[in-house]
RNA sequence: GGACGAUUAGCUCAGCUGGUUAGAGCACUUCUCUUACAAAGAAGGGGUCACUGGUUCGAAUCCAGUAUCGUCCACCA
């Protein structure tokens, strides 16, 4: 016996339970589907690495969307027999971690890092990340994430540490990593470097200057800086600019506030001729573009501004000064010697640190690089730019959707050498130790043997270097790669076939994990990827900490249920564009799983009195070869679509066929149509194949359901649908049927309308009719023979279909529709008597009009041998298709107008 | 400054390679406690598809331009 189902369905603590069943059950894990023989020994992979997310985060929803878009497509391959692995890990986030550790100290003791020391500081760290380190994860169960936790991983454990010192000194080797000295971004506060992207910028006003360098300097120059003007070496002018092409390449000296420098005039391309006086002071130590033009001019390089922000020795009065002092005085100085020609002010960026506001300061500073650039052997003289290019131009890598293909491009093609070191205390160390007293550097897995007079570089790897490994440091790299060989997961899962996340990371990370991938074992980390919008509030709003607008997965969870929380993000969301999440949007969800769990309910409850499990298709009615055609082809389009990453389509077709298809009509129609064998065992067919669709979207509440239908197996591990079963079993149902219920659908749509409009009550019987006239109408002991006028029906209507007679939920069906003829017949060979002739057949005259027009462009297209020669094949045929179509649509409206 | 995207019903958005009368959910109006479901059922109202041109027999869809909003990148010395 079973028990009683309840009527509204409550997911609450049902989802843990059946989350443990499922971990215990092992078969998140691939290699324990194979060994139960749930999935055929020589089954293909199906991988995917989840982007690990930060230890400092909490749970919001952007993972959720990447937890429920991956879970997805794990349990749809799993289902379809694929060797589905999904590996689980988080990122320690350097930078970041280290941040929030050190406000938290800040915030408990008032101490600073640098109150602490590294050793101590470092102690902090760890015990912060011990406690966070699982929660985000344990988070990951709660939406019901798949993921093989026997593979669990952490960038910046034992293994990955291993990995990421074979990368380094393998690179090294190569030389691609390479120390250096560059322009780099420096926060004088934090006495770090800063990426690229970890820099803000303000706006604000600042004041312009326009100066000689001295009084017999022959050019002004303009800047915001005047103070960094101390280590200029040359003066920019570009070579188109008229007033200054006699000078180029002369040298000048000049004595600037008492300093004196060598400037020679240089041309550059980059030299904005409407700016100022379009001539630019270059300083090649304190800007980037001035330190190339340095490079491709040799000039001299002297510092001004040293790591404090303030002038370095050697200029006079004004070392020892901060910037801003210095840039007092200069002006003063200027303006006492009368070599100010303008002051302006304008508007420009500040480049500011994203941690303090601190102006950053352009530093040239020993920095670890990795050539980008370099032509490699192993790379078939190619360097990792040029290798990460082909591969998303040959399609190795696909993009979805594909305009980020040009966005990665693009980005890929103006790519610098990458900086890889950081001076933060938290993160991979750097394999290379500096000898003692000497510049002399040594890289290698291991220290040297002289201990002593050898000292680790004291900097961190940058944290992407860690996860650009993630693809193949997850696989047991670099142990299962020997000699060029994969062996062990390597072998099996890489690469893996998707890469799912947000579009603001494709450069930052994506990019990476592609180079590092080809250089580490020559292939790419992965075939596809799909990049999601980012999640907003309901306003459309970012959801942050600060606005408080965030909305917390685990209270929606708590509150609807992890199914509605994972529909909300899956459906109403297109690849690659944001997607806007409020409560409201959940709740509507949460209503739709309900439904789920009534529609199931009955179904079950009907089965348990009829208890016939055998092929029933002899009585086929109308409804039925509907319901399983239709069917049928929701399989089909529901697999292609999740396999061109629509998810959101594949939901929407899913709701709808449950909802209005199989349950607003199905199912009422069930209640009174006689044949009642066929119709439990469609109804538990359909029901179980709907369970098995919907699982990867919805996985909580249809194993639930699925527990309740006697089953043995998870629904989990059940192979997915097969529209050849409907095809096959119910081969009666054939598209004109389907086409003739959609009227039916339409007949008694309109027939309630009219019901409605003359307030005819419920519980009493109307009759539709088609009459031998094709005259529709209805009838009830009220009013008899209204009729219908709405073109809506006629249009849909095929001859000859006979009486129906329904009532409403409370309605019914009892007779049922008779076979139609078919031919292709026209919308406009229906029920003249209803029809405005003199309307229709000037319609149907301008419609041929258009079509004859059409087909003769299709003719002399088609007789243009140019475009047979040129265009593709598939292109030639689609237009013939398209030609015979409209000759057989024109032939139909002749015919119809002859019976006009 | 460069690139990309968006503009469709009151709101949030679909609409795949041009083709019947442009769709959904929510909201709104009217009716119905009906034994799967009131978190429900039935019916209905509401749209010049941002604007202007062009291509086409035919444009929400393709092209060009304009406007507004958004995102990313670069950065002004």
């Amino acid at each position: 016996m079973k028990k009683e189902i309840p009527k509204i369905y409550k997911p609450g603590s049902i989802e843990e339970k059946i989350y443990d069943k499922w971990e215990k059950s092992g078969y998140f894990n691939p290699d324990k589907l194979a060994n139960d023989k749930i999935i055929s020994e020589n089954a293909k992979p199906y991988s995917i690495v989840l982007p690990p997310p930060n230890i400092t985060d909490k749970l919001h929803l952007g993972h959720s969307s990447v937890l429920a878009i991956e879970d997805l497509l794990i349990r749809f391959h799993r289902m379809k027999g694929f060797r589905a692995l999904w590996i689980p890990g988080t990122d320690h986030a350097a930078i970041a971690t280290q941040n929030v550790v050190e406000k938290k100290l800040l915030k408990e003791t008032g101490k600073s890092r640098h109150d602490l020391g590294k050793k101590k500081f470092l102690k902090e760290v760890w015990k912060f990340l011990r406690e966070t380190q699982t929660v985000i994860l344990k988070q990951a169960r709660k939406m019901g994430a798949s993921l093989d936790w026997s593979r669990e991983a952490f960038t910046l454990d034992e293994p990955r540490k291993k990995a990421v010192e074979k990368m380094f000194v393998d690179m090294h080797k190569e030389g691609i990593i390479y120390r250096g000295e560059r322009i780099v971004n420096w926060c004088p506060r934090c006495h770090s470097t800063l990426a690229d992207d970890e820099i803000e910028y303000e706006k604000q006003k600042a004041k312009l200057y326009t100066f000689k360098y001295s009084k017999d300097f022959p050019v002004s120059i303009s800047t915001t800086r005047p103070e960094t003007k101390l280590g200029d070496t040359a003066v920019a002018v570009n070579p188109k600019d008229k007033r200054y092409k006699d000078i180029i390449g002369k040298k000048f000296s000049a004595d600037f506030c008492g300093i004196g420098l060598n400037i020679r005039i240089i041309a550059d391309n980059e030299v904005d001729m409407d700016f100022g006086t379009g001539a630019l002071g270059v300083t090649p130590a304190h800007s980037i573009t001035d330190w190339r033009m340095a490079e491709e001019n040799n000039l001299e390089i002297k510092k001004v501004i040293d790591e404090n922000g303030k002038i370095r020795k050697g200029f006079g009065k004004f070392s020892g000064k901060t910037a801003e002092e210095a840039r007092k005085s200069v002006v003063a100085e200027l303006k006492k010697q009368g070599l100010i020609e303008k002051e302006e002010e304008i508007e420009n960026n500040l480049s500011v640190c994203y941690r303090c506001g601190t102006a950053v300061e352009p530093l040239p500073s020993k920095q670890w690089f990795v050539a980008v650039d370099k032509k490699l052997e192993r790379l078939g003289n190619k360097s990792l730019k040029e290798k990460a290019i082909e591969a998303a131009q040959e399609k190795e890598i696909k993009f979805f959707p594909e305009r980020f293909e040009k966005r990665y491009l693009d980005w890929m093609e103006n790519l610098h050498d990458w900086c890889i070191s950081r001076q933060i205390w938290f993160g991979h160390s750097i394999p290379a130790w500096h000898k003692k007293d000497s510049d002399e550097v040594y890289v290698g897995e291991k220290a040297p043997e002289d201990k002593e007079n050898w000292i680790q570089d004291s900097d961190s790897l940058d944290t992407w270097f860690s996860s650009g490994m993630w693809t193949f440091s997850t696989m047991g790299w670099p142990e299962t790669f020997t000699n060029g060989k994969k062996s062990g997961d390597l072998a099996e899962y890489h690469p893996t076939d998707v890469l799912n996340t947000g579009y603001e990371i494709l450069t930052l990370w994506v990019s990476r994990m592609i180079m590092m991938s080809l250089f580490a074992i020559g292939e790419i980390p992965f075939r596809h990827v799909y990049l999601n919008g980012m999640v907003l509030d309901e306003y459309g709003k970012k959801m942050s900490k600060s606005k408080g607008n965030g909305i917390d997965p685990l209270d929606m969870i708590e509150k609807y249920g992890t199914d509605a929380v994972r529909l909300s993000l899956l459906i109403g969301s297109t690849p690659g564009n944001d997607v806007r999440v409020g409560e409201e949007k959940i709740g509507n969800f949460r209503n739709f799983t309900n439904k789920l769990w009534n529609i199931s309910r009955f179904i079950i409850s009907k089965e348990k009195e009829a208890d016939n499990k055998e092929q029933e298709t002899e009585n086929l009615t109308l409804a039925d070869k509907w319901i399983t055609r239709k069917m049928a082809s929701l399989i089909k389009k529901t697999s292609e679509d999740i396999g061109e990453y629509k998810f959101s389509q594949a939901g929407e077709r899913l709701y709808d066929f449950t909802w209005h298809e199989f349950a607003d009509w199905y199912l009422e129609i069930s209640k009174f149509e006689e044949n009642k064998k066929e119709k439990d065992y469609i109804l538990n067919a359909v029901l179980k194949d709907l369970l098995k669709l919907w699982h990867p979207f919805i996985p909580f509440i249809t194993e639930n359901i699925w527990s309740h239908l006697d089953n043995k197996k998870f629904l989990m591990v059940e192979s997915y649908p097969d529209e050849k079963f409907y095809r096959e079993n119910f081969a009666a149902a054939n598209d004109t049927d389907m086409v003739d219920f959609d009227a039916v659908i339409e007949i008694i749509k309109s027939a309630r309308a009219i019901r409605n409009e003359n307030k005819i009550g419920s519980g009493k019987r109307m009759d539709i009719f088609i009459d031998a006239e094709k005259t529709i109408g209805i009838s009830t002991d009220d009013i008899k023979g209204f009729i219908l006028s709405q073109e809506k029906i006629i249009k849909n209507l095929r001859t000859g279909i006979g009486k129906i007679k329904f009532l409403s939920r409370g309605e019914r069906i009892e007779g049922v529709v008779s076979k139609t003829t078919s031919n292709g017949i026209t919308v406009y060979a229906r029920l003249k008597e209803l029809v405005d002739t003199e309307k229709e057949r000037a319609s149907a005259e301008n419609e041929i009009n258009n079509l004859e027009k059409y087909i003769s462009g299709l003719e002399k297209k088609l007789s243009d041998k140019n475009f047979v020669k040129k265009a593709p094949k598939e292109v030639v045929e689609q237009e013939k298709e398209k030609l015979k179509k409209a000759q057989i649509k024109s032939e139909e409206i002749k015919k119809y107008l002859e019976q006009l």
